[in-house]
DNA sequence: GTCTATAGGTGGATAGAC
DNA sequence: GTCTATCCACCTATAGAC
């Protein structure tokens, strides 16, 4: 067992983990390769080879690394927000910090690319989605029971259409290089649930 | 001047980018080559390099094409349809009759790939979602001053809504291997922005 | 764990014959 | 317009030394 490092940075499949993120999601899984990585890093791709021996294992690692922390980033939403609208708000905010870097979700990247990625991805893909799909049906199941939001079709089909147009107004925005193009399609996407006012709460009208 | 062909098929350059289009929604702009295009319409790759020097060439020949034949399409919706309601409809049925082939939009999969690709596709590529956020917009403003839509934004914010929306709905539906995820969206989609029931019209209710 | 060296394949693109 | 042959760059991946 080896003795936890005292002194160094993150173990270099971290770092290497780090890179390919970005990467692919500023340019794809087929747009980039190991030897992008390995000179960023500083290492061969050899090295990268023996921690991840093949593309398709450093892809699925790369999707499940996502995926726990996303799942982390909706348990702290769920812990630290003020009722369902301020969840969703929370919720678009993550899709917000993703596009600022110049990127895509890392799914939504990889969906695009999914004819083409290998079984072991694509299945690593659509439990992501599942993810995401479950806890906005939950948040809007519960906003919807208490009041805070309004929404006329089932609470797992408004679930996908609001993944799906995060996703889409992602896409798009970046084409134009415009991140307020985003900001502007989830603060009204939002708006629609009935999640009320976006910039500061206010006491109750009337 | 070469004559017209009287009995041939289509012309090989457009043979070309019918592959390649199709390829191109399936697979991505860099997850198709020259070799896979050459070997399905049974030529050599130095043939395509005859009738577009460069990939690039290629790629923004099949943009240029897409978004002339999509500019047709609309201006046929225009003429045909009865209403802001029913233009929508017909507007998404375009996107419909593009998933059931297993395929991205053309220019939802480019976005995607947006960073890596040279910049007369970049330029060729924004250009087509200009065409659609206006057409669009054109359509909202009339629907909603005609009393067939309702919906609280402004007709171009709406607009790059609704193409995000439907963009990503296909996107993640794709990932599902999942048409009817896509329709079920696209209709609930139509239904928030209160273009009526989309199955069959009906008379005055009440 | 990291390296050098290299294998083996595929990418886009070109030359020149026909 | 289409072909064969070829170039060179890049890709993923491996062997084996350190």
């Amino acid at each position: 067992m080896p003795r936890p490092k005292l002194q160094s940075g993150p173990a270099t499949s971290e770092r290497i983990l780090d890179v390919a993120e970005r990467l692919v999601q500023q340019q794809g899984f087929n747009g980039f390769s190991y030897a992008t990585v390995a000179s960023e890093l500083h290492i061969s791709t050899a090295s990268l080879h023996y921690h991840f021996p093949s593309k398709t294992d450093l892809g699925r690692a790369l999707i499940e690394r996502y995926h726990a922390s996303f799942s982390r980033a909706l348990d702290d939403i769920d812990r630290d927000a003020r009722g369902a609208a301020d969840k969703l708000r929370r919720y678009a905010a993550l899709y917000d910090s993703v596009i600022k870097n110049d990127r895509l979700c890392l799914c939504g990247m990889l969906a695009a690319e999914f004819a083409t990625l290998p079984a072991p991805m694509q299945q690593a893909l659509t439990a992501f989605f599942d993810l995401n799909e479950r806890w906005l049906a939950a948040v809007l199941k519960d906003g919807r029971s208490g009041g805070a939001l309004d929404f006329r079709d089932s609470p797992a089909d408004r679930a996908r259409i609001l993944l799906g147009a995060l996703e889409g107004a992602m896409l798009v925005a970046r084409s134009y290089g415009d991140e307020k193009r985003f900001r502007a399609a989830a603060n009204q996407l939002l708006e629609d649930l009935g999640s009320g006012p976006r910039v500061k709460p206010r006491r109750a009208s009337k």
